[in-house]
DNA sequence: CTTTTATCTGAACGTATGTTCAGTTACGGT
DNA sequence: ACCGTAACTGAACATACGTTCAGATAAAAG
């Protein structure tokens, strides 16, 4: 038998990418094999070599993906006013759009190692242009004086880290809700740059 | 041949734990195979079998001892008298020893989920332990009404989250000492939780 | 010097890996 | 009704994996 019922080219290659990601999350990479993957999607491991060229390009693809997303969420988010006004939708932004994609959020911070050379300077340079959006809050309101750090790069990365740290505990059906999550994050970043 | 010359059991063992602290965190524990470790050693794979049961036992191993030696170094440190000052302690210990152990920190964090079930649930127990330590300073802060936090759990979280971030990024070669480092944090911490 | 023992080699075990490809099947277009 | 082709199978490829073990060797013990 070959192409079995029912199959449609539309709904096999997201159905990969799907699997991927969430095997890629949950055991690493590495620990992933192509038939694993298969299986997952119903699937013999050879036909996912109709949707890409090799496992390589698999995880640079949803990391690309993801990443390319994430700038263009934060980009469609309504510039506010003042730089504390852009700090504190940043903040909410980041949360939420994190808490909704744990997966790709934890494969584009731990896969790097496992990327080519030239496919991790790409997601490199991504993540970059998005830290670079944050740092120019920072650098503006140190101007305006709202904010006082000593160090704006390093204020960037120490806020995000914290941001993302939130993926490591947050659970929907826990204690708290995420407007009291965003709530409590906005207070302690808030504050950890203010003048 | 057989047993190389001047090779002594005291020094295999350490070597092959070092290889395989230094090749996971490069690497990642699923990508990195026993061969790759036993020549990194000087050795052939069979004769780490002398000195772990399997390959494990190795991750578990190199985890516990970080965990454990964390916990240690930190109940060393003499506790100071309020608890702005204790957590002044903290994040100063807490990145001093993170930096000084970027690939056991890496895996410490990062390898968890190739643990046996058993085995996580020990360095999940150790990791406890010690957010309970910095919860503790919070609360008691808290109570004195020297920190204001909403939620002292999410706060521990967030500051060891934020503290951890300095391995993402720092060299020894790079633009700020040690000691800037420690200030530029501490200012964050302190301001974050402050009343 | 002789014996014991810790240490390591080298080969082998069964299994799994990423990837390729000739062949097969069911769908889309005519 | 027929064909062309996209979609998939199933087997095969060379290579690698974790682990075991009989045998070899150098150091330690007597």
């Amino acid at each position: 038998m070959a192409r079995t019922q029912g199959s449609h080219s539309g709904i096999t290659g997201p159905k990969i990418r799907e699997a991927a990601l969430r095997l890629f999350a949950q055991q690493g990479y590495a620990a992933v094999s192509m038939r694993q993957i298969a299986k997952e999607v119903g699937v013999q491991a050879g036909a996912l070599y109709n949707y890409t060229p090799d496992k390589q390009s698999l995880l640079f693809n949803l990391m690309e993906t993801h990443m390319v997303e994430l700038q263009a969420a934060w980009d469609a988010v309504p510039r506010a006013d003042s730089a504390l006004e852009r700090l504190r939708a940043f903040t909410g932004f980041h949360i939420r759009f994190h808490l909704e994609r744990p997966d790709a959020v934890f494969i584009a911070y731990m896969e790097l190692r496992n990327l080519t050379e030239e496919n991790f300077t790409v997601i490199e340079s991504l993540r970059r242009d998005y830290e670079n959006g944050v740092e120019g809050i920072l650098k503006e309101g140190v101007e305006q004086e709202v904010f006082r750090i000593p160090d704006t790069k390093i204020a960037t990365l120490a806020v995000i880290a914290m941001l993302n740290g939130v993926n490591t505990w947050y659970r929907s059906e826990g204690r708290l809700s995420l407007d009291e999550v965003e709530t409590v994050y906005w207070g302690m970043v808030q504050k950890a740059v203010s003048a």
